[in-house]
RNA sequence: GGCCCGUUCGUCUAUCGGCUAGGACGCCAGGUUUUCAUCCUGGUAAGAGGGGUUCGAUUCCCCUACGGGCUACCA
């Protein structure tokens, strides 16, 4: 019998979550779903100086629109709480201090400004300046000073971290579950810095603290924790403790260009990199988010889970229970995935049809106050004609307004294709066609309006495009036949009488 | 600079040694819609380069190039 699978995502709230996490947490969900597991959302709030109010809650709001709530937490089924690494404070010391008592770890007093010396004279030289076994014994920390030089220094109060000691000379075989067995000399690794002089942790020490306390069974995480990835295995082996599995996750980088994907871009390139809006508390700067640009969450979710994903069939469409049951970390790629504007904007389109009008109907009403007086059913019977040729919600108005209020201008290159010297005749003889037409449905009035062009002989085309831009004001919309049902027959009258008076 | 990871159509990707290299987005063309859009059909377009291994490599190995990440008392 397995274990049950437990995963964690771990955001540091240092502002709004980017898409990039957005799909970290959505893999991590996926995975735990998938195998009746639990997602658990813990708070890497380590650095107090990019700590940013507001931020913690916006992940907690941006999961839930996605629609993959955490199961563990905040506030929700806590178990191994508390979630926010600042709040566990208390605990991480007696770990680092562990460490030291089994020669894993040691005491440094080096100020950073002789670190950055060392690194400016190594560089000058076109050496790297590593603090591990090369260099440590020429620093200041308590294994380059006597024991009594440390302890006073320690009783006299003096700051200090405390490092992880790297071991020299040694192999590390490290296995992750997408990118396979990878090799890692020893001697290129730093002693990672543990244990702050503020009294925090740092990532590394709370991470494999907490990832062992919560017994995090499987590390799904970005491609950035890679080569952090050394350090962690030794952790865990300093404190004898089982590791969980490792996945890390390809970036997703930049449309064009280098690099990838970051904040700024967004706003560069027209397109959100966060899920909500987000106002900057300090700044008050506001970022776009793609719930307010009108996508659907189900649309980003399926975008999402393609960027470094797919099933391996050519099935393209995916609900949340489907991914689901379809997804594997095995098949998720190596190398790192171009956001792609575009065809997020097709998966919107798609999920658009599947929205029900009577919902959307709402939504458009209340985006405009033009509509606050209009029945919403009326409003979804429009929503139901334009529907298809929309991607977004913020799309409806510029199609549909003309059934709202009739059109006061008339495209020009429509009326000058459309209107001929006749074209005042036949439209009054149409009115009186309509005008007589008792029974006002899609279906009569196309039956007497096109038995009277046959009758008449005349061409389909001088009767309807006339006819379309006196409803309309241009060339383009639904069916005719539809857009007189559903503005009525005196609204229809009165449009066509209006273009009767400008020619 | 050092270390690590990667490399198939413009983009996201399928292929787990033997394919006319498949799909999707985009783009182009045709059809439907006597409007426009949607939609449908078709088309365009790819395995970085060089060495191996093999009867046979996009697929396995090596080198180079390129891309990406990391290199903080940030996560």
């Amino acid at each position: 019998m397995t274990k049950n699978v437990r995963v964690r995502f771990a955001p540091s709230p240092t502002g709004p979550l980017h898409i990039g996490g957005v799909r970290t947490a959505l893999f991590n969900y996926l995975f735990a779903k998938k195998h009746n597991g639990t997602f658990v959302l813990r708070i890497e709030d380590t650095d107090q100086n990019r700590y940013v109010e507001g931020a913690e809650q916006y992940i907690i709001d941006a999961l839930n629109w996605c629609g993959i709530p955490y199961d563990e937490g905040i506030n929700k089924n806590e178990k191994f709480g508390p979630y926010r690494q600042s709040e566990r404070k208390h605990l991480y010391k007696a770990y680092a201090e562990e460490l030291i008592a089994n020669g894993k770890a040691y005491y440094a007093f080096d100020a950073p400004e002789a670190l950055d010396f060392q690194r400016a004279e190594h560089e000058a030289k076109g050496k790297t300046f590593i603090y591990n076994w090369h260099n440590r014994l020429k620093l200041s920390n308590s294994l380059s000073l006597s024991a009594e030089e440390t302890q006073a220094k320690l009783d006299a109060g003096d700051e200090y971290v405390i490092r992880f000691k790297s071991p020299q000379d040694e192999t590390l075989h490290l296995t992750d579950i997408i990118r396979g067995e990878i090799k890692i000399d020893t001697n290129v690794l730093d002693d990672k810095v543990l244990f702050k002089s503020d009294g925090m942790p740092t990532y590394h020490l709370a991470n494999i603290v907490d990832d062992h306390l919560m017994e995090i069974t499987h590390v799904i995480r970005g491609e950035e924790w890679l080569p952090s990835l050394a350090l962690h295995y030794q952790l865990y082996e300093a404190f004898g403790w089982e590791k969980p599995e490792f996945a890390h996750l390809p970036l997703i980088l930049k449309p064009t260009g280098k690099g990838k994907l970051s904040k700024r871009d967004g706003d560069k390139l027209g397109f959100p990199v966060f899920p909500l809006k987000w106002t900057d508390p300090v700044t008050e700067e506001i970022s776009r988010g793609y719930k307010e640009d009108g996508y659907f969450p189900e649309a980003m979710i399926n975008f999402l889970a393609f960027l470094g994903w797919n099933p391996g069939t050519e099935q393209e469409l995916f609900n949340l229970d489907e991914l689901t049951n379809a997804f594997e970390l095995e098949r998720v790629n190596k190398s790192g995935a171009r956001f792609d504007p575009d065809k997020i904007k097709w998966f919107n389109h798609h999920y658009m049809q599947e929205q029900s009008n009577d919902e959307l109907a709402e939504i458009f009403k209340s985006k405009h106050e033009v509509l606050a007086n209009i029945d919403v059913n009326y409003i979804a019977l429009v929503i139901e004609l334009i529907k298809e040729r929309t991607t977004f919600v913020s799309d409806f108005w510029e199609l549909s307004s003309y059934f709202f209020i009739a059109p006061s201008t008339f495209d020009e290159k429509a009326t000058k294709k459309a209107f001929k010297e006749n074209t005042a005749e036949i439209l009054t003889s149409i009115k009186a066609v309509i005008e007589t037409i008792g029974d006002f449905t899609t279906e009569t009035l196309q039956k007497e309006i096109k038995g009277w062009i046959t009758a008449n002989n005349i061409g389909f085309g001088q009767v309807m495009m006339p006819l379309r831009i006196s409803l309309v004001g241009s060339l383009q919309g639904p069916d005719v036949f539809d857009i007189m049902y559903l503005i009525g027959k005196a609204e229809t009258v009165k449009r066509i009488d209006k273009i009767i008076s400008i020619l």
